[in-house]
DNA sequence: CAAACAACGTACCGATCGGTTACATGACCC
DNA sequence: GGGTCATGTAACCGATCGGTACGTTGTTTG
């Protein structure tokens, strides 16, 4: 994830969720739409429904959990990254083109916020663990552009990943501050003109 | 101002400033550098030597204190703009171009930590004075993006406005989650790109 | 059946949050 | 000198912050 809108935490009658599960489920959702400093652990509780100590149980601090969210959050990007990379085998320049249609597609929904590992560097602009994960996983996330930019073959692969990040993370900021008919709908072909320039066609 | 970072409160030995003016002083280096909710109303007297009091009789209030460094803020992003189209008059396209290019050198400046408005935006996703103000500045700045797309002669002048938000906003966060030489350093070269594509040349 | 253990919630902690009050001080002006 | 205005000091407010001591419950295990 990292930048779609977390789903309601399901009803846990069918299987008996752990209370961190519970927490982190209720973490995940208000942190995405309330941002980090605005939550008080008082409130994740709440909203999960279990006691204060069950949160610090399982977490051992504000901090951890915030983490721990942030962790769980890299694995949707990753898999919907996967998923355009699975629909267009051995065709990474139509992957990626659909990625960012897709990204920009996402951008409309409701409730979107962004990618949740950007806006916690935002509110984490001093060292901590929380800013590590966050630039942890954003570095990760240009090393995977890059090689996809290289198997593309451009000439230039750190600058085409480059080019395309700023497009990516122009989705994500544009549409908190312009809303979901702002610049993000115009990322997709932004992107394709970035890419075609540098390999041609 | 909005994307560069606050110099150092001058000494007030030549001009003896009122303490609202130092409260505004410390207020915007600190929300810049810390983020905004990170900032407590003690730390920002004690760094601009006044008294609580004084913060409360100049601004009312801390969220009021926020809209008005992000006011103030806004002047210095008008001022930047404005200087590039009077560099090259008569020529938006060459001004759209050489603003880029300077805000791609500016984010490398240390301390730079994108634009204010922007992170504000982040910080404060609910409604509220502080979210208002951000959005009023963003909205107002795609408008001016937009007429000088058309003074351009582009054929679809928001389409190209908001093709270079992406840009400036990518500039603004992966400066803050790639450093100094990510992918802001790009930033030129592909406004320049997007530029050249809907206007030929 | 009972001891042991894991999981959990109630109630509380000190610290800090944004904001206020009362008052002393000093510069300026007539 | 007396008044006004802007200021700083210091103590304080209720609310909320992140974090914890401790007792209760429910399940396992002998």
């Amino acid at each position: 994830m990292s930048d779609t809108v977390p789903i309601a935490p399901k009803p846990d009658e069918i299987a008996p969720r752990r209370a961190g599960d519970k927490v982190l489920d209720a973490a995940e959702t208000l942190f995405y739409a309330q941002g980090i400093r605005a939550v008080g652990v008082e409130e994740i509780v709440n909203v999960a429904g279990v006691g204060k100590p069950s949160l610090y149980r399982a977490f051992g601090s504000k901090d951890d959990l915030i983490v721990a969210v942030l962790q769980r959050q890299e694995g949707g990007f990753w898999s919907r990254l996967d998923e355009a990379v699975a629909a267009y085998p051995g065709d990474p320049r139509a992957a990626l083109t659909a990625y960012f249609h897709g990204a920009a597609e996402r951008s409309k929904q409701p409730g979107y916020r962004g990618c949740a590992h950007s806006n916690a560097a935002v509110e984490y602009p001093e060292e901590s663990a929380v800013r590590v994960e966050a630039l942890g996983f954003k570095r990760r996330q240009r090393e995977r552009l890059t090689d996809m930019a290289a198997a593309m073959g451009a000439d230039d692969p750190q600058a085409l990943a480059d080019e395309l990040l700023l497009i990516l993370e122009g989705i994500y900021v544009t549409r908190q501050v312009h809303g979901p008919d702002g610049p993000a709908q115009r990322a997709g072909e932004a992107a394709e003109a970035l890419i075609a320039r540098r390999l041609g066609g």
